[in-house]
RNA sequence: GCGGACGUGGCGAAACUGGUAGACGCAAGAGACUUAAAAUCUCUCGGGCUUGGCUCAUACGGGUUCGAUCCCCGUCGUCCGCACCA
C-alpha cells in the first residue's frame, strides 16, 4: 500500500511518448464530430521559451483537452512566426547564418513545448520562414494586386543612416534609431501598401459583432480606425496673394457649424501650397524644413510649441466675399490626415485657441453652451467644443450646433467654386493603409519584378516561389539582397529584357495575418483548401497578449477579407472567441544604485522572514539584497524564471497548474517559489491520495451514493464536476482550481479510510465514482498526472481519450437549503427548510425562530422579503 | 489632452453581476508524529470589544434600496490604450 513519491521525471516523458504514439492529437479534417478549433498566438522562435509561453499554452491546452472530452474534433495545431530581425541582428552579432538561427532556436523550442506535455498536432507544424509556406503568401500577393488590394506609392519613411534601414516608428526612441543610435532621417520612398483602408467601414462595423472579444480590445480597434464624419471644404485663394499654382485650399473639418468663427487656415509643412509659398520665401522654406526635422518622439510631441508662419496667402470665407483669412503653415498640422489643411477656430478648439493667441488673430465665439447668457459668455484662453446654440453667425444664429452643421453642408454642396461643389460630406478614418515594405533579407520576398520597359511586372505564379537566397553576408549594414551578385538580376517575366527583381520583403505581420488558415490544411498546393478553411475557421477560441490587440488582430481581420475578395476563404472574421491572457510577472532583486546597480536573479536568491519581514539573501555569501517592483519577466532585470528549471524540478503539471492558479486568467499571475510549492504539493497529494486507495478501488464499480455516509462524497464530487465544467467554458481556470482543491480536502478523509481498508462496500465505489470524477476535472490541466493516476486505477484506455464524464442531477440538487434571515438587512439567523417551501411557508418558520422573536418583541413585522433560493429579510 | 479599466485581509483572490463579504491558495502561528529534519496530519488566522455574542470593515464622501463589493453622483489613487487626427 505503500507508494513512492510521484516522479514527473519518469512519468511525464513516458506518457508524451504514449500519446505520440497512438497519434491520438492528430486531427482529421474528415472527422464527422463538430469542430472546435482552438489556438494561441504562435510563438516567435528567438532561442528558448519563457514563462509567458507555458500560461498561453497551458491555457489553450486546458480548452482543447477539455473540448476533446465533450466530444469535439479538435484541432489545436503549433508553428513558428520565424521572420524578423533578431534573425538577422544576430547574424551580424555571432556571425550565423538567419536561417540556421531560426531553425536551430525552433528545434530548441519545440523540445521545450513537447516537454510540456500540450495536446498539438504536430503534423500540421510549419514555419513562415519555410519556402513551402512564404510560397503561398506570394501568390496571396499577386491575386490581391489583380484585385487593387496593393499598391507602390511614395511614402515618408524613417531611415536609419547607420544600419541603412527603414525603422518602423517603434523603433525610433527619441528620434534615433534603437540599434545604431543615429539620428533617424526622414526620407521619401517607394513602398508596397496594403489597401486596409477599402475596409476600415466594415471593420469598424462588424466589431459590434464579435461579442465573444473582450470589450477592451473592440475599443482599442474602434479608436484606432478612428472613423469621423465632416466636410471637405475648398476654400479660393486671393488671387493677387496666390503662389503658382495654387488658385484653393481644400481643407477637412468636422465642425462645418463653427465656420463663422474662422480665424485662419493652418496647412501642412508638406502641403502643395506650403512648398509653393517656399520657393518664393526662403524664410518659409527654412520654416518648412524646420517643420520637418521635428522629433517624432513622444516627449518631442509632447512638449513641442504649436508654431506656425504667415505664408502671405490670402483666402475668401465661403460665406463672404469681402472676408479674407490668412493662411499659415503650421507644425501641426498632418499631410496625411484630411487634407493636409484645417481651418482653426479659436473659439472652439483649444490648439487653435493657443495659436490664436500666439499670432494675435481674432477669436469670436460661435457656440454659447446651454443656459449661459451671451453677455456673459467670452472666450480667452479656454476653448468650448461642446455642443450649443449658434451666435455671432449671422444666418445660423439661433440654431443647435447639429442644425448648423447640416445647414452649412448643404448651403455649401450646393454652391460651386471653380465649377465644383465647394464642399462635399465626408466621412474619414484615423486608419491608414498598411504599408509592408522591409529593406532586411530575412522576410518574405516580394514577388514582383522591375522592368525598365514594362514597368512593375508581377512575378508569373509559374515562377513561384521568389526564394531568399542562401548565400548572403550580413559584415556591412543594408539590406543583403540589395547587394547580391545575382539574385536580384532577371528577365522581365513580359518582355523578356534584363530587370531587377524587388528587394524589399514583406513586414513579419503579413507572416501571421493567415497562419491560422493554413493550420486547416498545411499540406495543400494551393494558399488554402477552401472547404477545409471554410469547415474549419473562424477559430473559435484564440489565445493570445493583449499586446496584439490591435495591428495583429487588425491586419488579420483584414487579410482573412482579402483572402475571401480572392477566393481563398469564404469568411471575413477569422476570430470567434478572443482572450487576452496577463502576463506573467516575478519581483526583481538588485544590489547598488543608479548606475551602480546590478539586477540579480531569483535563481541566486533566498527570501527568508526576519522579524516579520520579507528579506532576499544572496545564495553565496547571505547578503542581503533589495527587493524591488513586481515586473513583467525580462532579461534585463534578470527576473526571469526559466520553465526548463521548473519544469526539470517540478514536472511540467505543476508549472500549468501553478500559472493556472490563483490569479483570472487576463490578469497578471506574480511568479513565487511559495506558490509554485503549493502547486507541486497538490500534484503530490493527489497521487498520495489515489495510489493509496488504488487498491481497494480497482475491483469495484464505480457507483455514486444515493444515501448513507459515503453521499456527502458524492455529493461532493458531482457538485464539483458541474462547477468546473461551467469555469472551463467560461475559461475561469483559477475558479476550476479554487473548487478542486475543495473537493481533494472533501476527499482526503475518506480515501484514507478506504485506503486503510476501514470503508465499506458503498463507500469504496462512491470514493472510485469521485476520484474518477477528480481525475477527469483535473486531465485538461495536469495530464500526466491524471494519465498516471487512471493506470493506477487499473484502467487500460488513455484519460486523454476518455469523455467528459455526466454529473447526476439528483447529486446536484438540494432537498434542503439553508437560507441566510436577515432582520433589518443583517444576518441573524440560518433556517433550514425543504427547498420547495412556499412563501407562506417560510414565512412562518421564520417567524418562529427565537433571533426574530426577539426582535420582534411582540409586533408584527413591517414587511418580509423572501427571495426564492436566496435569502429572507424581515424588515422590523 | 482624449478614451478605458481597476481599487476587497499580511499577499494572490472568491462572492452565481443587488442577497450570509473573504471560498480556495500562499505566508504566518500553535500542536501531533519523529532522536532530529523534511514530508504528512490537526487547529488558529480582517479590526475592535464587555469574546458561546456584539460591533466596525470591500480606496474615500454622498445617494438609490428591505438589502450595495456590485447601481448612480463626486473625490483620491493605480494601471492600460491613443495621442497635434482638425
Amino acid at each position: 500500500m505503500a507508494t513512492e513519491r510521484y516522479n514527473p521525471r519518469e512519468v511525464e516523458p513516458r506518457w508524451q511518448k504514449q500519446w505520440t504514439e497512438d497519434k491520438i492529437f492528430e486531427t482529421q479534417n474528415d472527422d464527422p464530430r463538430e469542430k472546435y478549433y482552438v489556438l494561441e498566438m504562435f510563438p516567435y522562435p528567438s532561442g528558448r521559451i519563457h514563462m509567458g509561453h507555458v500560461r498561453n499554452y497551458a491555457m489553450g491546452d486546458v480548452v482543447a483537452r477539455f473540448k476533446r472530452a465533450r466530444g469535439y474534433n479538435v484541432l489545436h495545431p503549433m508553428g513558428w512566426d520565424a521572420f524578423g530581425m533578431p534573425a538577422e541582428n544576430a547574424a551580424m552579432k555571432n556571425k550565423i547564418h538567419p536561417k540556421n538561427w531560426t531553425y536551430e532556436n525552433i528545434a530548441t523550442m519545440r523540445g521545450q513545448l513537447k516537454s510540456m506535455g500540450l495536446s498539438l498536432d504536430w503534423s500540421r507544424e510549419f514555419a513562415t520562414c519555410d519556402v513551402e509556406y512564404y510560397q503561398h503568401q506570394q501568390a496571396l500577393f499577386i491575386d490581391m494586386m489583380e484585385k487593387g488590394l496593393v499598391y507602390r506609392k511614395n511614402s515618408k519613411v524613417n531611415w536609419d543612416p547607420v544600419d541603412m534601414t527603414v525603422l518602423a516608428n517603434e523603433q525610433v526612441i527619441d528620434g534615433r534609431g534603437w540599434r545604431s543610435g543615429a539620428l533617424v532621417e526622414q526620407r521619401e520612398l517607394t513602398q508596397w501598401f496594403f489597401k486596409i483602408t477599402d475596409f476600415a467601414q466594415d471593420l469598424l462595423d462588424q466589431l459590434d459583432h464579435l461579442d465573444q472579444w473582450p470589450e477592451k480590445v473592440r475599443l482599442m480597434q474602434r479608436n484606432w480606425i478612428g472613423r469621423s464624419e465632416g466636410l471637405t471644404l475648398r476654400w479660393a485663394v486671393v488671387a493677387e496673394t496666390a503662389p503658382t499654382g495654387i488658385d484653393e485650399i481644400s481643407v477637412y473639418t468636422t465642425r462645418p457649424d463653427t465656420l463663422f468663427g474662422a480665424s485662419f487656415l493652418a496647412i501642412s509643412a508638406d502641403h502643395p501650397a506650403a512648398k509653393a509659398a517656399a520657393e518664393k520665401d526662403p524664410a518659409i522654406a527654412a520654416f518648412c524644413e524646420e517643420c520637418q526635422h521635428a522629433g517624432t518622439s513622444l516627449a518631442a510631441l509632447e512638449t513641442a510649441e504649436k508654431k506656425g508662419m504667415d505664408t502671405g496667402i490670402r483666402v475668401t470665407h465661403p460665406f463672404d466675399d469681402n472676408w479674407q483669412v490668412p493662411v499659415y503653415i503650421a507644425n501641426f498640422v498632418l499631410m496625411d490626415y484630411g487634407t493636409g489643411a484645417i481651418f482653426g477656430c479659436p473659439s472652439g478648439d483649444q490648439r487653435d485657441l493657443d495659436f490664436a493667441n500666439k499670432y494675435e488673430l481674432p477669436i469670436v465665439p460661435v457656440v454659447l453652451p446651454t443656459g449661459m447668457s451671451e453677455d456673459a459668455f467670452t472666450v480667452t484662453t479656454e476653448a468650448y467644443a461642446g455642443d450649443g446654440t449658434m451666435i455671432n453667425s449671422r444666418f445660423l444664429n439661433g440654431l443647435d450646433t447639429e442644425t448648423a452643421f447640416q445647414t452649412v453642408a448643404d448651403k455649401l454642396s450646393s454652391t460651386l467654386l471653380n465649377g465644383a461643389p465647394q464642399a462635399e460630406r465626408k466621412v474619414n478614418f484615423r486608419l491608414r493603409d498598411w504599408g509592408i515594405s522591409r529593406q532586411r533579407y530575412w522576410g518574405c520576398p516580394i514577388p514582383v519584378i522591375h522592368c525598365e520597359v514594362c514597368g512593375v511586372v508581377p512575378v508569373p505564379k509559374k515562377d513561384l516561389p521568389v526564394k531568399l537566397p542562401d548565400d548572403v553576408t550580413f559584415d556591412v549594414p543594408g539590406n543583403p539582397l540589395d547587394r547580391h551578385p545575382t539574385w536580384r538580376h532577371v528577365g522581365c517575366p513580359q518582355c523578356g529584357k534584363p530587370a531587377r527583381r524587388e528587394t524589399d520583403t514583406m513586414d513579419t505581420f503579413v507572416d501571421s495575418s493567415w497562419y491560422y488558415t493554413r493550420f486547416t490544411a498545411p499540406w495543400e498546393t494551393q494558399p488554402t483548401d477552401v472547404a477545409a478553411a471554410n469547415a474549419w475557421l473562424p477559430v473559435d477560441q484564440y489565445i493570445g497578449g493583449i499586446e496584439h490587440a490591435i495591428l495583429h488582430l487588425l491586419y488579420s481581420r483584414f487579410f482573412t477579407r482579402a483572402m475571401r475578395e480572392t477566393g481563398h476563404v469564404g469568411l471575413a472574421e477569422p476570430f470567434k472567441g478572443l482572450f487576452t491572457q496577463g502576463m506573467v510577472v516575478h519581483e526583481t532583486y538588485s544590489r547598488g544604485e543608479g548606475a551602480q546597480r546590478e539586477w540579480i536573479e531569483p535563481a541566486q536568491i533566498r527570501i527568508e522572514e526576519i522579524d516579520g519581514k520579507r528579506r532576499a539573501l544572496l545564495l553565496d555569501g547571505g547578503d542581503e539584497v533589495a527587493i524591488g517592483a513586481i515586473e513583467k519577466m525580462s532579461k534585463s532585470k534578470k527576473n526571469v524564471v526559466d520553465p526548463d528549471d521548473i519544469i526539470a524540478s517540478y514536472g511540467a503539471d505543476t508549472a500549468r497548474f501553478f500559472v493556472l492558479s490563483d490569479s483570472p486568467p487576463d490578469r497578471d499571475v506574480i511568479w513565487t517559489e511559495a506558490g509554485v510549492e503549493g502547486a507541486h504539493r497538490f500534484v503530490q497529494r493527489v497521487w498520495r491520495l489515489v495510489s493509496e486507495s488504488a487498491e481497494q478501488m480497482m475491483s469495484v464499480v464505480s457507483n455514486p451514493a444515493k444515501e448513507g455516509e459515503a453521499l456527502a462524497l458524492s455529493r461532493a464530487a458531482h457538485r464539483t464536476l458541474m462547477q468546473v465544467q461551467g469555469d472551463y467554458e467560461r475559461l475561469a481556470f483559477n475558479k476550476a482550481v479554487a473548487r478542486i482543491y475543495e473537493l481533494v480536502n472533501a476527499l482526503a478523509q475518506p480515501l484514507t479510510t478506504i485506503a486503510a481498508g476501514k470503508a465499506d462496500q458503498a463507500m469504496v465505489e462512491a470514493g472510485k465514482n469521485a476520484v474518477e470524477i477528480l481525475l477527469h476535472i483535473i486531465a485538461p490541466m495536469t495530464p500526466h498526472l491524471a494519465e498516471e493516476c487512471w493506470r493506477v486505477l487499473g484502467n487500460s484506455g488513455l484519460i486523454a481519450q476518455a469523455t467528459w464524464p455526466s454529473y447526476d442531477e439528483s447529486l446536484v440538487a438540494e432537498n434542503e437549503i439553508t437560507l441566510p434571515v436577515q432582520i433589518n438587512g443583517k444576518k441573524r439567523a440560518d433556517l433550514t427548510i425543504a427547498r420547495d417551501a412556499g412563501q407562506s411557508q417560510i414565512e412562518e418558520a421564520v417567524l418562529a425562530l427565537d433571533s426574530v422573536k426577539a426582535a420582534l418583541d411582540g409586533k408584527a413585522p413591517r414587511k418580509i422579503i423572501v427571495v426564492p433560493q436566496r435569502i429572507v429579510n424581515v424588515v422590523v
